[in-house]
DNA sequence: CAATAAATGCACTTCCATTGCATCATATAA
DNA sequence: TTATATGATGCAATGGAAGTGCATTTATTG
């Protein structure tokens, strides 16, 4: 409990109950979460509040917004020690597209891109789309 | 003019005045276009058509959709002979942040990206952000 | 405690995608 | 040619999600 105080206090961002608490759910989760799922997980908090918490997490480095296609934003806690910022740390995402679930493959970073001259890359996004592991089976 | 209904007759598509002005549009401009900039090409037309227009074209292999991370859909022409289906075909697009213009570099296809065990790819979007040759001179 | 700053809640807006249904145009059968 | 069917178009409305303005509550600090 304390250690996610301290946590959210070292990335200077306040850590009121309600924050605690999103941090908690994200952190218990292993797929990305969209801010639907948080709304349907604490009915009696208000959309804004939360879509500002996860803005706020976003600044400061504590979760990544992931464009996983669908149209809808999702987020994830940042890795111990990812530099979200720097081109070189960026992971792949899946979607699954049977149980419409997004993970981060942390493990798995973006290859290098070549692009033709004059072009200047700043930001890359590479999302696979298909059948997760735990809907392979069948 | 003859060589563009002959093409969508081709595709299984009936050449309509609409359908002929909107393939030209398309051809002409080397850049991804969004159902709006369309809009504006084509004042008199109605935004419904020129939207199933581009469903059309796109069930029919005309353009393939192109999502640049932006939240807007943009659609482009497919090269000849193009396979958007196969996952070897697929390019990649680039999204300039400074002319706001999204390319398809249709030369840099998207390199096979390793998976988990278990997880299964059926599609991949690979969008580069940055500054594009037309904006990175100055 | 008073003064200030930050967080939260409610209402509202905007933007784009999408659909239902009526109408119009075209193609084919009678 | 006329009737019939099929597809294309236009208008109006809906829906989902992101984002904003402002009032209120809560926490911080002197
Ligand atoms: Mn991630
Ligand atoms: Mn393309
Ligand atoms: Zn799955
Ligand atoms: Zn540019």
């Amino acid at each position: 409990m304390k250690e996610i105080e301290m946590f959210l206090e070292n990335k200077k961002v306040r850590p009121t109950a309600m924050r605690i608490l999103i941090y908690k759910y994200m952190a218990e989760k292993e797929i990305a979460v969209a801010l639907t799922d948080i709304e349907n997980a604490f009915t009696k908090a208000d959309r804004t509040t939360l879509y500002r918490t996860l803005k706020t997490f976003e600044e400061n480095g504590i979760v990544h917004q992931i464009d996983d296609g669908t149209g809808i934003s999702k987020y994830a806690l940042c890795e111990k020690g990812c530099n979200c910022e720097i081109e070189q740390d960026l992971h792949l995402h899946f979607h699954c597209s049977n149980c419409n679930e997004t993970v981060c493959l942390t493990e798995h970073k973006i290859p290098h891109i070549n692009l033709p001259e004059g072009y200047l890359a700043a930001d890359v996004n590479l999302v696979v789309k298909g059948i997760c592991e735990k809907c392979g089976g069948q």
